[in-house]
DNA sequence: TTCAAAAATGACCGATCGGTCATTTTAATT
DNA sequence: AATTAAAATGACCGATCGGTCATTTTTGAA
């Protein structure tokens, strides 16, 4: 077929986007198909015309989700040109997890933590997503460094990892405790690192 | 009741024990008393006299895998005198996240995550020991000052949210990932802090 | 050994799950 | 306006969900 009408590829991203807090705050396991029909206001077989199953439906949710995050990292990076400029507008992203950029909070928390033992294409996607934003770190080091804003002996990958690691367990104990306390702490920290490395 | 028999205790405990690494593995939402009933042996009635409902068995699980991590912890401890060795014997436990030493993996991570929307009791035993794990190390921290072995201007309360969260996002990422390579770089740079703040 | 109380059983319940499909509605081309 | 292919519908399916309960079995103290 011809694609004479988009009718198809507008219903299925309605689906996407109208499912991603729901799956992104539920969990996959505990979001039923029935919750995707009351949130769309579409039937179910219209659900299953344009995804073969749950599961499909889920994998396409979850890149949204993911790059809903990395659309926020990319719009806060906009228009910062300063290398250590830029590392504190990509934190400030994840700075406030009670009212984080994607609705649910971190996906890359959220779905890898739930897909790790279960859905092996989700994880895989998580982890994918976890890498690039190790680089999109790391980059911004380099450029950094070549700048001569830091210090040229900072290993960029490491720090990445460190940054990223710091960042995503205190979004997780700040999730937990349901206030940003911790999470402030661990800005604090990182705010302290990008400082000791500047020239 | 006098309880004239510990029956009733002994198979609470093996319910609790049996289905300890299902649910630490599938998640919550996505463990069924079916798979409770599968493995301990039980008929569900069995399973109803011990708990009131599922969430109720959920959160004596929570609270058995919890206190597996902590019995971890303890173990390595033990026997480990100075503090600047206490903070790596901690550390192990979490250094080799395929590996853990909890089946399922970390549970403060995967029932944290689950449960901050959905279980409230639940989330509340997590962000207990959370607390309890960072004031742990910091405890940890304080004698080794006391004793000489840190550096005194060293900020025990910080460095123990900070050690944590790098533990917790570096489990996150090496079980995402599927290997230790993540987890590795976190170690690393969890010793390199403890080997900058010895006198 | 008796006996009462507690534990264990498994059939059964209504609700909901993910998923299917014959039918109707919609939409774009002729 | 007619045609036709795709989209949308909603009733329906078997399976499984969490949970109940009348009955049987086990337990431990008397």
């Amino acid at each position: 077929m011809i694609p004479a009408t988009d009718k198809a590829e507008r219903t299925r991203q309605l689906i996407i986007t109208q499912a991603a807090p729901v799956f992104n705050t539920k969990g996959i396991a505990a979001t039923a198909m029935s919750d995707v029909m009351a949130v769309t206001g579409l039937s179910k077989g219209s659900l299953y015309v344009h995804f073969k199953d749950k599961e499909d439906l889920a994998l396409a949710v979850v890149k949204y989700n993911i790059q809903l995050l990395n659309d926020s990292v990319e719009r806060a990076l906009r228009d910062v040109a300063d290398a250590p400029a830029r590392l504190l507008a990509f934190l400030e992203v994840f700075a406030d997890p009670m009212h984080p950029p994607v609705a649910g909070g971190c996906p890359l928390l959220n779905f890898g933590m739930e897909a790790d033992d279960l859905y092996p294409a989700i994880r895989a996607e998580v982890d994918k997503a976890l890498h690039a934003a190790q680089n999109r770190i790391a980059g911004i080091v380099r450029k950094g460094i070549a700048a001569g804003s830091f210090d040229s002996r900072w290993q960029p990958a490491e720090f990445a990892t460190k940054m990223f690691a710091l960042i995503e367990g205190g979004v997780m104990m700040s999730r937990v405790a349901g206030h940003n306390a911790k999470m402030k702490t661990v800005c604090k920290i990182i705010k302290q690192e990008i400082g000791n490395h500047l020239v």
